[in-house]
DNA sequence: ATGGTAGCCCTGCTA
């Protein structure tokens, strides 16, 4: 079973490459993340054409999560199961569905903006609510997938130049405790475990200043896995080709075979 | 080269 995870930037914008890359790659779930689309205006045709379903969650101006499957997509919870917890609806970063047994979920944390403004507190305060979504829906000891843009550098080995970034957002030890806390659910960042201490291990890379061909880039996507998916995990892979030619993304997918059936 | 890109349509804001 192929899992991936891709920020696109706007499905809209990148549909024709993000139908190439399918059609290639062919994953069985793949979780999306800035859609900045609303659901009305999705394309689904075009993912059922390529053999998908697909649930989205977007208001199309910002953010928009989608998780298309063709394994099957039931049980499609949108935003936060945590009672009493957020009112996440205006936000649109997170969907959940469960896919060929597996909980896969599609987040896209805020970016965070700049350290200790708002934005930043609400930034850690949506990694927290995400444990407790987490907690309140899910098993650390069954078959969950948590995928998408983290905004948070789990490493300094996950950044370019660690000194480029002191005082700026994605690598404080506020954010790298929250995205601890996530794990701390019983996930693994299935990357990493698989690459222990290999750097340069980027998916984003700014659209400016030629980043991408300079190497300045951050592992900021990321897909996590609880313990009996993660032994299961046979490939994994930051697809750089993605990130090239003509109208990519400033992110690049990352790709997970795991030896399991749905 | 002390700037630069991309996407949205709130042409300023977000990333």
């Amino acid at each position: 079973m192929r899992i991936a995870t891709w920020n696109v930037n706007s499905m809209k914008a990148r549909l024709d490459r993000v139908e190439e890359w399918l059609a290639q790659v062919a994953p069985e779930v793949c979780c999306f993340q800035e859609t900045k689309l609303a659901d009305a205006a999705f394309p689904s045709e075009r993912f059922s054409k390529l053999g998908y379903e697909v649930a989205h969650h977007g208001d199309g101006r910002w953010n928009g999560v989608a998780i298309a499957s063709r394994v099957g997509l039931e049980d499609v919870v949108r935003g936060f199961a945590v009672p009493g917890g957020p009112d996440e609806a205006a936000e649109r970063r997170l969907i959940s569905a469960s896919c060929g047994g597996v909980r896969v979920m599609s987040v896209y944390v805020p970016n965070g903006r700049s350290v200790g403004s708002e934005h930043f507190q609400a930034k850690l305060a949506f990694l927290h609510d995400l444990r407790l979504h987490l907690d309140t829906s899910c098993d650390p000891g069954e078959a969950v997938m948590v995928c998408g843009d983290f905004n948070v550098a789990p490493q300094d080995i996950d950044v370019f130049d660690p000194a480029f970034f002191v005082g700026a957002t994605h690598v404080t030890p506020e954010e790298r405790a929250a995205l601890a806390e996530v794990l701390g659910f019983g996930l693994v960042d299935v990357l990493r475990a698989c690459y222990p201490d290999t750097p340069r291990l980027f998916t984003w890379w700014d659209y400016r200043a030629g980043d991408f061909h300079s190497g300045r880039g951050m592992r900021i996507d990321l897909a996590l896995a609880t313990r009996v998916l993660a032994d299961k995990v046979s490939f994994v892979l930051i697809d750089r080709n993605a990130r090239k030619g003509k109208l990519p993304s400033d992110h690049a997918p990352i790709v997970v075979d795991f030896a399991y059936s749905p």
